[in-house]
DNA sequence: TTGTAAGCGTTATCAC
DNA sequence: GTGATAACGCTTACAA
């Protein structure tokens, strides 16, 4: 593959000067500049980017750390970043993420081996001395969907327990006195967050919610499935689910048909997180607005910025509200 | 940040040694190595890897070209490729991709100028001769999801028609006869190809298909909710809908149900692809597997083989074929 | 406007 | 076993 030696001998300039072309560099004659980008181009030739990153000790790409792609939610998030990195021609350093604090941990060195000056982190499982610790190495490192507070204008995150707090008062506004719970089983802080929300919500009201009312399991599908089934075979009365996100409720959702239990005529459901199956449910799901691809872009916009050393000032806070997305599984109890 | 220099100062020896010790080189004595190692991790040195593609002029990582992760479709694509990455401790350098030839031109430049030797791409918009000359500069550069013949053997692809013809055949098994198809707009291959194999199909068996039946819209769940409703305007008479993929199945099935339309009593349905919605909407749609996952995953293979020059033999051929998902969209017509 | 040359952090080839 | 030293391809003062 032709160098930039090859350019400069073929068109009988120096190095520097082709550099200056390649770069758009300021004084260089139209002549010449024209002449070495046509032989640039006859000899195909291609800097060579890891060169580049390494003598101006910098590189150009945004590092992101995610788990599981197929995940739509993560996916959306992926697309948020990569909205706004089309617009700059940026490109995209993606570190396949996190199933364990020692991959993350794995993710995110690698990264910081290729010099990414900006990175958008996804971390479960990391403490927050860890993050802190990298955040500091790296003043482009940006946190999403987590919030530590010695970093706190390098997170953008989401209000958990407002969302907890919105769903229950939502179903309470529906005049529902028996709701049950179905949360994620991981014990992670979203899930005791929302949790926390809605009984916080339950309490204002006047109300509590029974631990025999909450079911824990996989965040998913299946989960809701099995979590329903649970509730049923111990005969728990409720009028009102609220899910810990979308594809428990789904999950939910269906297993409520199966046993002929109508929604929302009989019960009301709520989701969490709005992800396109909210809406090709049937009947659509009323849920919460997690505006994750909003966030995500707003997230690498920031670690550019301040890959730049242009930080918000400290203090700031991009703290995001969930609102809730009313659709067709709640209705007013009889 | 600290350098190989540094680390061998402070641990008083040359910068091949230390390199050594890196790379877990043959000869270095024990008590060094163990020195090395304690003052790497002291000074929290970590390799540089820009410097270490230069010298060595070959970038570990695996290069990925596509559009849209937020797709489901894509995004089961990128996580195919990430499992194997994740088992072979392999970064993934992704860029971001295709809304025109341009773009996905760019895409690809990009990933040679780091110098990937491994490449999976996705492309819609570029033209065979442009991806040949590609894959004639890099040995590792693998198509997923198109098939062209000059680099048969670097391909990993789908039998489109297959399974246009497998949809038809099953529809036509349970006695439609009056068949409408809903197609992508876009007049990329896959659409023209799936169209085809429903069109063999129904030529088998004596029939064809009239143009009036045929829609052309948008592929996803907004085209195949005006797919249905121009349909049904234009009073075309169907007891079945083959639809180009699943998103526009859903919205299909959405447009037909506010029409009480029931599905699959009075009008049969089939998708394709079958993505997660396929199994989340309601009726669950009957569908056509496309294993994405599984050739992303077998393209990454193959592109890391090929990057390390073991091709298969010219000739081979990695032809995936659709098989059909029986769920609950399809009835046999009364 | 152009050229020279130093140096970015590694690896690899020699010697010792 | 270990150490000099020359690349790798590029950018960037500094000279000319």
């Amino acid at each position: 593959m032709a160098t930039i030696k090859d350019i400069a001998s073929a068109a009988g300039v120096s190095l520097a000067t082709v550099s200056r072309v390649i770069n758009n560099g300021p004084k260089v004659g139209d002549a010449t500049r024209e002449r070495v980008k046509k032989i640039m181009d006859e000899m195909g030739y291609r800097p060579n980017a890891n060169a580049r990153a390494l003598v101006t000790q910098r590189n150009p790409a945004i590092g992101v750390v995610i788990a599981e792609l197929h995940d739509p939610f993560f996916a959306s998030l992926a697309h948020g970043i990569e909205t706004l990195c089309r617009t700059r021609n940026i490109q995209i350093l993606m570190s396949a993420g996190s199933t364990s604090p020692e991959t993350e941990m794995r993710a995110i060195e690698t990264l910081m081996e290729h010099r990414c000056e900006a990175m958008v982190v996804h971390s479960k499982f990391l403490d927050d001395d860890t993050l802190v610790h990298f955040a500091n190495q790296v003043p482009g490192f940006v946190l999403i969907n987590r919030y530590i507070e010695a970093i706190g204008n390098r997170c953008v995150w989401l209000d958990n327990q407002a969302g907890g707090k919105l769903m229950a008062e939502h179903i309470l506004h529906h005049g529902h006195e028996d709701i049950a719970v179905i949360s994620s089983r991981y014990q992670i802080l979203d899930p005791v967050q929302r949790l926390d929300g809605i009984k916080l919500a339950l309490s204002e009201a006047g109300k509590s919610l029974p631990d025999s009312h909450i079911e824990f399991a996989t965040p998913d599908q299946e989960g809701g499935e099995a979590a329903v089934q649970n509730l049923l075979s111990r005969g728990v009365k409720f009028s009102a689910i609220l899910a810990y996100n979308d594809a428990m409720a789904a999950g939910a959702l269906s297993m409520l048909l199966d046993h002929n239990i109508a929604v929302p005529d009989k019960v009301s459901l709520i989701g969490y997180d709005d992800v396109l199956l909210a809406k090709y449910c049937r009947p659509k799901l009323t849920t919460l607005r997690y505006p994750i691809e909003m966030m995500a872009t707003h997230a690498a916009k920031l670690a550019l910025d301040c890959a730049k050393g242009e930080f918000p000032e400290p203090g700031t806070t991009f703290k995001y509200t969930p609102t809730i997305v009313k659709r067709d599984s709640v209705s007013r109890v009889k």
